[in-house]
DNA sequence: ACTAAATTACTGACCAGTCAGTTATTAGTG
DNA sequence: CACTAATAACTGACTGGTCAGTAATTTAGT
């Protein structure tokens, strides 16, 4: 019909591997793990079956692709804040917590917390591999940011596991619903008044001077 | 080998859906949704795959019947509270909370909160089932004791969706990585300060006076 | 003996993984 | 430059195993 037919068969070998990730993450995030059959990663990245397997040995080993690219590589940008705001432990922690929100929670990767949550029991290896590299580094990220509140004065000083499960977990639980019940709660975006309320309380728990509402 | 052999077959048509849908529900929880087999189901019932056909039509009956059979039956207790406690606002949360650890998130009926998360998205009908009858059912409950709370001027007036959130995340989200993270955090228990942290923090979050250490 | 509960053996759809064959690209030759 | 041989990327039909669901058969209880 079209006078200028889609090319069919191209070689870019460079490119697959990102574009069937792409692929298989979306569709992963979409159906789960389960769910997705390889015919469909590989439609989806505009390839067949068989190109999938040159570049991936198996289901499992797309599986581990997917989580290894798509968050490692975040970390440097986290971690750099912690150097240059160490004067400032509220704002440090805010931009800390907020920045994860932006960069993770609220993207595409945020689906990829909703998944390993549904495929750690499936793939040990994987979700060991994921809880070392990305959760640990993660939330000893946290921990430190609010022990430097800690020397500081600023925060109030009480265990470091509880404090930090409670600071992140709205947000981590926000991105996991987002990407699980969505069909329900027909596209849920949040209330503007979110993140104000939400740093509101978790500072007031924090601070250990009383709260003070008006500037001098 | 032993003398007393197992009875094979037994005839307990009373018996058998709660026993089936209690296997499923362990399964579901242990190994998720897809990978599970119909086989494994009826064996840790004690019984055949032909059996379990006798009183589930499908696979997905029986997640559906796991669903409701497990969560619904617990609300009156949790709704019955909000007529006793009115008095005392900060503690009629405070038990409604830990009242669901007790009764859910710690118990077996945590793993049906991951469950849900994790195939919410390839079972819409039940996902919306369980978001009406009980999500949703739910949230109202926090909701109502948090406006108590407001009203007798003992909670600062603040977003109410936000609010819930904040609260009840920490708890969910505790139960939900207890039934897939456990692999990796070896059966990390939570730690004592846990729930008087967490209510301190919180508290101090919504308490609308400044914080009293000491009594007078 | 009769019937309802339970079992066993079977079927067919589905899908991860394979491989013989096809096409694009590059290198080699005159 | 043109033409051919060699190689590397890509394809899709096929296979073998798995498992939801079914039908034929056996057994417990009355």
């Amino acid at each position: 019909m079209s006078p200028l037919e889609v090319v069919r068969r191209q070689r870019r070998k460079e490119a697959r591997p990102a574009e069937l990730a792409a692929a298989a993450l979306s569709l992963f995030i979409e159906k789960g793990f389960a769910a997705t059959r390889l015919d469909e990663v590989a439609a989806r990245a505009g390839v067949s079956k068989g190109t999938l397997y040159l570049y991936f040995d198996s289901k499992d080993a797309l599986f581990k692709a997917v989580i290894e690219e798509g968050v490692v590589p975040l970390f440097e940008e986290f971690e750099a804040k912690l150097e240059t705001l160490q004067d400032d432990p509220e704002r440090l922690l805010r931009e800390i917590l907020q920045g994860w929100w932006d960069k993770v929670g609220s993207t595409d990767l945020g689906g990829i917390c909703k998944l390993m949550i549904s495929e750690a029991g499936n793939f040990p290896e994987v979700a060991r591999y994921h809880h070392d590299a990305v959760i640990v580094r993660w939330m000893a990220l946290l921990g430190r940011a609010y022990a430097i509140g800690v020397e500081r004065g600023v925060f109030r000083d009480m265990d470091v596991e509880t404090v930090r499960q409670l600071v992140f977990f709205p947000l981590l639980m926000q991105a996991v619903w987002k990407n699980s019940m969505s069909c329900c709660d027909e596209t849920r975006s949040l209330p503007d008044s979110y993140f104000p309320t939400y740093f509101e309380m978790i500072f007031r728990g924090l601070r250990a001077a009383p709260v003070q509402e008006s500037r001098p």
